[in-house]
DNA sequence: TCCACTATGTAACCAATGTTTACTTAGTAA
DNA sequence: TTACTAAGTAAACATTGGTTACATAGTGGA
């Protein structure tokens, strides 16, 4: 009945003191996102960790501080997962097509923790810079497989690309959530996306550097 | 003192009955988007228009139901300054680059609409069915304008790159308004549009037709 | 013109939620 | 052991979205 007796993470029982409660709430946070969307309560993560949703105030400023470290742990997923995906290629181009396979990838099967990461404004008043340190690391390894993909010494033209790149790969996830592309499956989804970035990867490469504004 | 005091929204005085509350309700929430945010509250819309919170539920299903007329109202207005700011070009290029330019400048100028339009999910279980409506009037004029452009007889094609750009527009767009692309201006940030999706564009009309998942 | 009927708004209420505060308990260092 | 700090509890609070019972305004026949 409860809904979050099955999922409940256990704290050593009999404890007053959790251990590392910052660190079970936010996997409560995670393990929310993907049961129940991103309208998720803090008492309800409180209850899955097994502690009063107030003890949550002692290790977030409040609830917009447990979303933002559900999307920084998101962004650290996110690069691990690109990292991971590009593995299997070798050259240059394989290499970036399959980060955006990845990229996509980590959209189609988190989509709320995607939507926290996108989604919101969070970070409106700083604050959570460690966010923007995560941000900074997904975004440096595209940037870097754009440039190794470029092989060019022009680093203001790659970086030029690599915005492009990273805008589309997430334009194109944002809209297969929202069902506003409609695909029906994971694969076809990234077949597709590399599909409709191959003009852009061709068009960067082929072209003599344009005036770099 | 009272936020909603400056802004108000004359219902006929003296009136039990609005008019037209729907419309009214809707306009506050527009005027609240931009100077409250998304987070604006159903209270504070009805305070605007100078009636009861109950009385917007003869109106819409729920405070979701309003967020959605929003999201359609701006896509309703997303679509006619695009085709506004198209109007100053004679060429595709020109034509397809100043939508461009347009779209990056609704975002831009109303980024708690956009937000809207394009943050959460709305219309999760259906019955938004009118704010798909407009979505598509939107996507419909940008794939005509990209049709135009390539000049191209294979419909298959114009459909990948007209995704393509959208989703690039789209991606653009958001990273700018997270400031996670830095600009310092609106014309820059135009300008910038333009310059990254330059090989996109390029490729896209150079190319041979590839194979067409 | 009167009268039922429907549409629209009001007032009071409710449960849920984020947040704060005063208090209690566990760990820790002198 | 003792004083101090970190961490959790319990109870309150204001706000919010949503519902319900009621009142009032418009409307279309008879």
């Amino acid at each position: 009945m409860n809904a979050a007796a099955s999922g409940r993470i256990a704290k050593r029982p009999e404890a007053y003191h959790h251990g590392d409660l910052k660190r079970a709430l936010s996997d409560a946070g995670i393990q929310l996102l993907a049961e129940v969307g991103p309208s998720f309560t803090l008492r309800q993560v409180a209850e899955r960790v097994g502690v009063t949703h107030g003890a949550a105030y002692r290790h977030f400023a409040g609830r917009d501080a447990l979303l933002a470290e559900l999307a920084r742990r998101g962004f650290l997923e996110l690069e691990r997962s690109m990292r991971r995906g590009m593995r299997k290629a070798s050259d240059p181009r394989g290499k970036l097509e399959l980060l955006l396979k990845a990229y996509l990838r980590f959209g189609w099967e988190r989509p709320a923790q995607y939507e926290v990461m996108f989604g919101r404004r969070l970070n409106e008043h700083g604050g959570f810079a460690d966010l923007e340190v995560a941000v900074q690391g997904a975004v440096r390894l595209l940037q870097t497989t754009v440039a190794a993909y470029l092989a060019d010494d022009d680093p203001l033209r790659s970086r030029d690309i690599g915005i492009g790149v990273w805008s589309l790969a997430h334009g194109f996830t944002s809209n297969v959530l929202r069902r506003r592309i409609h695909v029906r499956s994971l694969r076809a989804a990234q077949d597709y996306i590399v599909h409709v970035a191959r003009p852009f990867l061709v068009g960067a490469a082929a072209a003599e550097p344009t005036n770099t504004a």
